[in-house]
DNA sequence: CTGGTCGTGCTAAAAATTTAGCACACTTAT
DNA sequence: ATAAGTGTGCTAAATTTTTAGCACGACCAG
C-alpha cells in the first residue's frame, strides 16, 4: 500500500461504495451527507477510477461503479488499521469493545457462534 | 457528531495522536509518512485544536496534544463506521476477519479469554 | 552579554481539492 | 421531428488544504 491519498471527499465516496459494494453515481449522491453537485460528484468518481480505485461497468445508460480491491483486502487493511489506531494492536481489547457495541443486538446464538468461531481458530493453530 | 470533516492531513495526525495518547508536534512530525515542514505540522495541529480535536498541555518548553473526546468514545464511534462500511454491520464477520488477520500471533491462552468475553457478554443479556 | 538552539505564533503563498457549468449523445413522448 | 429528460465528458473557477517563512521569547553555553 503506498499511501492512503484519499482527499477527504474521495474518502466519503470510497465508504460509500464499499458499503454497498456498487453505485451509480446518483446513488453515490443520495448517499453523501452534504452532497454538492451531481457534476461533483461525478468528477469525483471519474478521479477514483484514475487513481485506481474504482471501476466502472456499463448499465444501460449509465455507469456502476465498484472498488477495484477485493472487498476482502480492502476488509482486512481497514481493520488492521483500526486495530493499530485505536486498539494498540489488541484482539482482546477490539472484540470487547465490540461485544460492548453490539452485545443487546445479539442473541445467544449470535454468540454461541462467535465462540464456535475462536474454538475453530484454535484448532487451526497446530 | 456533526460531520467528519477533517482534512487529509488532519486525519493522518488525529490518528497518531489516538496511537499514541499524546504527542509533541515533533513526535507528530515523525511519525508521518511524508512528513512536510515542522512548520506545516505545528499549523495543522492549531487548527485541529481551534476545531475542538485536540487539546494541549505545556510541559516545560512545549505542547503536548491530547485528544479531546475519550478514548473509548473515539474507539466506538471508530469501530462502529467500520462496521457500517465492511462488515454489514455484522460483529460475526468481524470477528471472523479479526481471527483470520491475527490467528497467529494469539496463543491458546489468548483465544480462552475471548471466549471469556463471549460468555461474559452471555450472563449480561439477561 | 552574545550567539545558537528550541519552542512558539502568525501570515501569505502554493498546491490540491472541490465544485459548477456547458456541450454533446441518446432515448422517449408529444 | 422536436422537445424534454437523463446520462456522459471536459474545463475552469472557487474554495480548502497544505505548506513554508519570518518574528519573537526563553533557555543554555561559552
Amino acid at each position: 500500500m503506498p499511501q492512503p491519498s484519499l482527499s477527504r471527499r474521495e474518502r466519503q465516496i470510497m465508504d460509500i461504495v464499499y458499503r454497498t459494494n456498487e453505485a451509480t453515481a446518483a446513488e453515490v449522491r443520495a448517499a453523501l451527507p452534504d452532497a454538492p453537485s451531481y457534476s461533483a460528484v461525478r468528477a469525483l468518481l471519474r478521479i477514483l477510477e484514475e487513481k485506481g480505485h474504482l471501476a466502472h461497468t456499463q448499465d444501460g445508460p449509465r455507469y456502476v461503479y465498484r472498488p477495484t480491491v477485493a472487498p476482502e483486502k480492502a476488509r482486512t487493511s481497514a481493520l488492521r488499521h483500526l486495530l493499530d489506531t485505536f486498539f494498540d494492536n489488541s484482539a482482546e481489547r477490539a472484540v470487547a469493545a465490540l461485544l460492548d457495541l453490539k452485545s443487546d443486538q445479539l442473541s445467544v446464538a449470535d454468540l454461541d457462534r462467535l465462540t464456535r468461531l475462536i474454538d475453530d481458530a484454535k484448532n487451526e493453530g497446530r
